[in-house]
DNA sequence: CTGAAAGCGCTTACAG
DNA sequence: CTGAAAGCGCTTACAG
């Protein structure tokens, strides 16, 4: 005695036609809103669909050619809020435009993105937006390509190619956050967290561009590698502070590795900003009210994902046009921690 | 030039059959599997398959009597990490027995909720999980269970009723943490954000019973309410600190909300654990690395998704089995700041 | 402006 | 164990 009140046989166009007294064309043209027919032929045929309950079947009709308004969002790290905030915006912009998406979440798992990857392709994704797993390979490109599915790739490249994309500009981003700590009186400034990845080699690249212009010598042992999360945050920071190289500043690989540092430091009761200067990546909503408040790299998560799916939406619209890029500009959010 | 290499035309089973020399028929029996072909042909049929590029077509598949393996999953607020993580929960699950998720944001639009449960409708999703926007009238239960969609609500449930649902004790949760908080010394407890909704009365009414059971009279003006967020948590604390109660511990309606308030007080130069005790809900991943690290009311929310998935596989195989219910009990998880 | 007909790619009885 | 046939619900030319 629960849900399923199995309606007794399904409704479809022929009986709205049987109802309203036209063929079975003529309600599949008001359907799709066509000028061809009159509008009082129009209003009777609405008024019979509601009146039997009918539902548009949208299967039968992709399978007769109609294009699937499903569109894939391969996501790998949904505990980050930052990917969080993306696909809100890749969702928004998404659902505005008449799609649906279909959600996948890799984990990281180059096995599990194949799978759904797949699953997409079955399910006749109108497009795909791939944030792809840590050591994607490149091939993997040319094999959706070949598909014949529009893809976009979001956050993390899969290196140089004719594929749209749409990220952040991290090596400027890194190079504004260093340069502001050399600026502000920092000459000991450490790197904390991040792994492995383009978007971690893009962010060295920006922190070893800063000291460099600076005339500083870049010091391996003041950056300290660590999973991308909260805890490799906190260890992160107590691995510098336990050098005692003097560290007084730092660029974190993003704000959850910032969260996790500030942990680090609150424990040890100092307080980020007057006792140590640290500065995050991304700008997710936490970092407004983080305990002090995050100075970070504002690349406006949300916007990016709805940038993102602006592209792949352009992209679905016009097969023909050339390489999409979009890399949001990181700003400086100064807060209380730098 | 980009993208889209369209295959020439789509290879279907009768590609298959004729390449594998078996009628069609047979193809479509080996793709699911069927024991009633034998070694050698299934062997045969699978290597013309590959050979062709053979994709199976979902849609024609439903169309003529297969089920979907699309389920629908509905949230309203991605930005707070207790419902990304439950996300990622059922997420995992669904893929795990071989659904795909079509996933929609609501961000509390009773409209846009309406808007995307009938989109999941015209998709034909084989079962819909639904976390109902604030303010869902009660009466779409019974629309959606007359689309005969197996449906699970989570987290919020929508009064009595027979339909199947997921979440967890809020009464109990925040009867525990304010409990431990009077147990600890402190006579002035307050509650913390929330602004309505069947979670919020039920965690008030947690507050309002341990408090009565302690003999210790209920101030309405130690409990303030605000939008279930960081930023209602910062002005929330902010605010309470402000009426010079004496308060000298509270309770918050989430984890969010307590970031917020560690905000606050952190911005006063106050320590949270020795100076204000604070206790929080949901144990996001984040609390654990919180300024200081949150002493909260554990319902471990990816498990909690996992659980509501479940709810909803089972409903789908046994349709006609009774009422399932799911109610994760809160565990108090003592960190550092009450 | 509207109707009759074919067909999208699959699965399901039904024969053999 | 395998083949021939019908049909799922729609859309698209094609006539009228």
């Amino acid at each position: 005695m629960n849900n399923n009140t199995p309606s007794p046989r399904t409704i479809t166009i022929v009986d709205v036609a049987l109802e309203a007294n036209v063929s079975k064309s003529t309600v599949s043209l008001v359907l799709k809103g066509s000028p061809l027919i009159r509008g009082d032929t129009t209003e009777r045929v609405r008024a019979a669909a509601a009146k039997l309950g009918y539902v548009y079947n949208r299967r039968a009709g992709e399978l007769r050619g109609n294009s699937s308004n499903a569109i894939g969002v391969i996501i790998n790290d949904l505990m980050n809020p930052f990917f969080a905030e993306v696909l809100v915006g890749i969702e928004r912009k998404l659902v505005e435009a008449g799609y649906i998406v279909l959600m996948a979440h890799t984990n990281e798992s180059v096995e599990m993105q194949t799978k759904v990857l797949m699953s997409m392709r079955e399910q006749n994704a109108a497009g795909i937006m791939l944030c792809p797993a840590l050591n994607t390979p490149r091939t993997l490109l040319k094999t959706v390509q070949s598909w014949g599915i529009p893809l976009t790739v979001f956050v993390r490249n899969l290196g140089p190619g004719d594929y749209d994309f749409a990220g952040s500009d991290n090596e400027l981003g890194v190079f504004l956050a260093t340069t502001h700590l050399l600026e502000t009186g920092h000459s000991r400034v450490g790197f904390l967290g991040g792994q492995k990845g383009v978007v971690l080699d893009q962010r060295m690249a920006g922190y070893k561009a800063a000291l460099a212009k600076k005339g500083v010598t870049f010091n391996p042992d003041l950056v300290v590698p660590a999973n991308p999360n909260r805890q490799g945050g906190y260890a992160t920071m107590n691995a510098l502070l336990a050098k005692s190289l003097g560290a007084t500043a730092a660029v974190c690989y993003n704000d959850i590795v910032a969260f996790g540092a500030l942990s680090a430091l609150g424990e040890r009761h100092l307080r980020a900003g007057s006792d140590f200067a640290l500065i995050g990546f991304d700008n997710v909503l936490d970092s407004e009210h983080s305990n002090p408040p995050l100075t970070t790299m504002d690349i406006r998560p949300s916007e990016l994902g709805e940038q993102a799916a602006s592209v792949l939406l352009n992209r679905i619209k016009n097969p023909g046009e050339k390489q999409q890029l979009y890399l949001a500009k990181p700003n400086l959010k100064l807060r209380q921690t730098a």
